[in-house]
RNA sequence: GGGUAGGUGGCAGAGCGGUCAAAUGCACCAGACUGUAAAUCUGGCGGACUUCGUCCUACGGGGGUUCGAAUCCCUCCCUACCCA
């Protein structure tokens, strides 16, 4: 193990809070004396399983404790997923399987493997505990705390407090008890999670207190912005990057991003230094000809993020890829093949909305004779403009159709 | 249990008997500009067609009143607030 003030600079970095600091220094010291490393633990509900790269800011954390010699505990939330979370209303309220629950722990721990070294974590579930629970416990877990307590949360309060209030369900009051009750269980002495889990990360320490344990230290880490530049990175709102998707489609995905966070993600998503992050952004003051393009920055970071999950050969790859298309403005070297059946043609031609339709391209026939109208579309190899929603167009294997710059297919007879 | 206010397009939020496929903002798609960034401007944004137009399906579900309903009535479901 490194020097305590080693490891608490590498903890520092890119954190958002950490209650309390001086409490973690002497956990670290402590464990740097008798070799004892610390339970690192971090929470997951198996059920939304598509892991991006929001969900890898606390998790390359948990990363940054293992090597430094401490012990990841990863929190399996299985038991409160089968109980199924009805706060979204219309959504169907789906029940796992125990089975399903089972599937989609093991998918989420093959998705996170790039990032933390799931071998030498302890995975744990937390209906190993929760499902020996009788009424009266529950009732004995509720009875430490207090309704107003509850209400602190920032989140509660919003809705509480909303013009016409939202809905806070006296489940949704459980859950925080449950996160911190999964702390005493398993003895943790840090638990990471998003900004937005302060309050739940400290209930665990309350909770400790009570059943005279040594209370965790709350790391948060900021929530990292998606796409937009804007709004958190997440699936509904489909601004995200999957730790899944292909190389190139992160690679360009994180070249749309706003220079604007170019810093955040470098320090969240990087092992740069701050200072380095700094210097690569331009922020602060600095002479001019020291300055990086915003560009050549970016193509910095999208090559490192794609390295982390499909390596440096492919990174490469990508970003030569992204070059040819939208630097020398060439159609992609793969050209994804849509079938069209020859019965749907009419003397071998289609009219260019209706073409347009069955190769997905766009949703209805209206929305084809808008894009024309608008000159979005280009057939061939010589990228020959319609402008005419009405044109029938020769359609013959291997024809490539684009709409816009991004989208471009090609024909497949038969 | 009683009372009140509500449920409108992906979201927010107007409309309150015909001129409503439904204002406005955001998001989204495309065009111009560019570093596929941002900002800005333009067009579009339920569906179909022979598109300066016609038709179909839509304003929580169901039923009704009217020549005509998102708008009025009944009922059911859902939410918040107040009282108990």
């Amino acid at each position: 193990m490194i020097p305590v003030e080693e490891q608490l600079a590498r903890i520092r970095r890119g954190c958002d809070a950490i209650v309390p600091e001086d409490e973690l220094r002497r956990k670290l010291e402590r464990s740097l004396a008798t070799g004892k490393p610390l339970r690192v633990k971090y929470g997951i509900d198996p059920t939304g399983i598509d892991v991006h790269l929001g969900h890898t800011v606390p998790l390359r954390k948990l990363r940054v404790f293992q090597e430094l010699g401490h012990q990841a505990v990863l929190i399996i939330g299985d038991y409160t997923a089968m109980v199924g979370d009805p706060s979204g209303r219309d959504v169907t309220r789906t029940r796992l399987t125990p089975e399903k629950i089972a599937a989609n722990a093991h998918d989420y721990l093959a998705q996170i493997r790039k990032v933390v070294d799931v071998d030498k974590a302890e995975v744990r579930h937390n209906g190993e505990w929760f499902g020996k629970y009788s009424f009266l416990d529950v009732l004995a877990l509720t009875g430490k705390t207090t309704v107003q307590r509850m209400l602190e949360r920032d989140d509660f309060t919003k809705r509480f407090r909303a013009v016409p209030s939202k809905p806070i369900y006296l489940h949704e009051c459980l859950y925080p008890l449950m996160q911190g009750q999964d702390s005493v269980e398993i003895r943790a002495d840090v638990e990471l999670g998003g900004s937005e889990q302060l309050f739940n990360l400290n209930m665990g320490r309350e909770l400790q207190k009570d059943a005279g344990q040594e209370p965790q230290i709350c790391i948060t880490m900021p929530i990292l912005r998606g796409l937009d530049g804007e709004r958190r990175m997440g699936k509904s709102l489909g601004n995200y990057i999957g730790v899944g998707e292909p190389a190139y489609d992160q690679f360009a995905k994180a070249m749309s991003i706003p220079d604007s966070i170019m810093g955040e993600w470098f320090l969240l998503l990087t092992d740069r230094s701050p200072s380095n992050v700094r210097t690569l952004t331009n922020e602060g003051a600095g002479p001019e000809d020291t300055h990086t393009h915003p560009m050549v920055a970016k193509k910095m970071l999208g090559r490192e993020i794609v390295t982390a999950y499909h390596g440096a050969d492919a990174a490469h790859a990508a970003q030569a890829e992204w070059e040819r298309r939208f630097s020398m403005g060439q159609d992609p070297s793969d050209i994804p093949a849509i079938a069209i059946s020859p019965t749907d043609l009419v003397d071998g031609t289609l009219p260019i909305g209706k073409l347009l339709v069955l190769l997905g391209l766009v949703k209805s026939g209206n929305e084809a004779r808008q894009k024309v109208t608008e000159g979005a579309v280009t057939v061939g190899p010589d990228r020959t403009k319609i402008a005419d929603p009405k044109v029938a167009v020769p359609v013959l294997d291997g024809l490539i159709v684009r709409l816009g710059t991004k989208k471009v297919v090609k024909v497949k007879l038969g």
